[in-house]
DNA sequence: GACAAATGCAACCGTATTTGTTACGTGGTT
DNA sequence: AACCACGTAACAAATACGGTTGCATTTGTC
């Protein structure tokens, strides 16, 4: 695997999840579905925890589980769960000195920050329900 | 810079350029403008060229220009011509054995091509010169 | 023709990011 | 008590990226 596979292992396996809702699943079960590591696993899953979107249970019969509805899911909570920002927030630069310099720069980063808005939003339209095909 | 700065460097840079459609720059003055280095400015707008969106001169008195108007550029032209993916293709893969399995990952990746396809979409609203303030 | 200036391109380095892996502590079930 | 699963830290390996140097090529100027 290489790049943004954390987006790519969360929609997996939370629309798997959404198949049969109600069984607990343990991260090695996961990885092997997802082809990867428990522990991977569970640090993905675990910004999906602190969202409200999945819980866990340790100790024996343990594993995880859907805390809300499929249906109750966009993918918009999924992004923001992970808090990868796709579109850079360019917060690292060296303050342009000149004045034109500096009113471009800030025009460039608005239109950035609004595209990734719109992303969010299209995103907030699909549910995991809808990827697992209903 | 970090992650995304192709991007932001191209987007600034033609912007920059909108405002003096005429001017020939150099990768040397771009790179002040921009604070980075003339071989990644070479780099950027290489491909930028390929697009179609820039001519470069060589030898002396050469440099950069804009080879279409900054109304007839967009964010998606800049998008597509720099060949970065932001939602991962997913290329890499190693083929799931079950049968629901594979079915799930050709939904997952299907969803993330149509996130895509919108997302340029989007990107094709707005143009260069709508990045300049007009 | 000699020279200067610019792109084009390849190779390399250092760093940051990301994934994979091992190890161990903690809590819960049987 | 034994076992199992999560939670987390620490580390290794791979990858991506910006930055840098070097050099060939092209083009204008003297």
């Amino acid at each position: 695997m290489k790049r943004n596979s954390r987006l790519s292992l969360a929609l997996h396996t939370l629309s798997h999840m959404a198949n049969d809702p109600n069984q607990i699943r343990t991260s090695a079960v996961i990885a092997d579905h997802a082809g990867t590591n428990p522990v991977v696993v569970r640090r993905v899953l675990g910004k999906l925890r602190k969202a409200g979107l999945l819980t866990s249970e340790k100790g024996h019969s343990g594993g995880w589980k859907l805390a809300k509805s499929a249906e109750d899911i966009t993918l918009a909570d999924v992004y923001l769960a992970l808090d990868e920002r796709l579109i850079a927030t360019e917060t690292n630069d060296p303050i342009p000195a000149c004045s034109v310099e500096r009113a471009l720069h800030t025009r460039v980063s608005g239109v950035m920050k609004d595209i990734e808005q719109s992303l969010i939003e299209r995103l907030a339209e699909t549910t995991i329900s809808k990827v697992r095909g209903h």
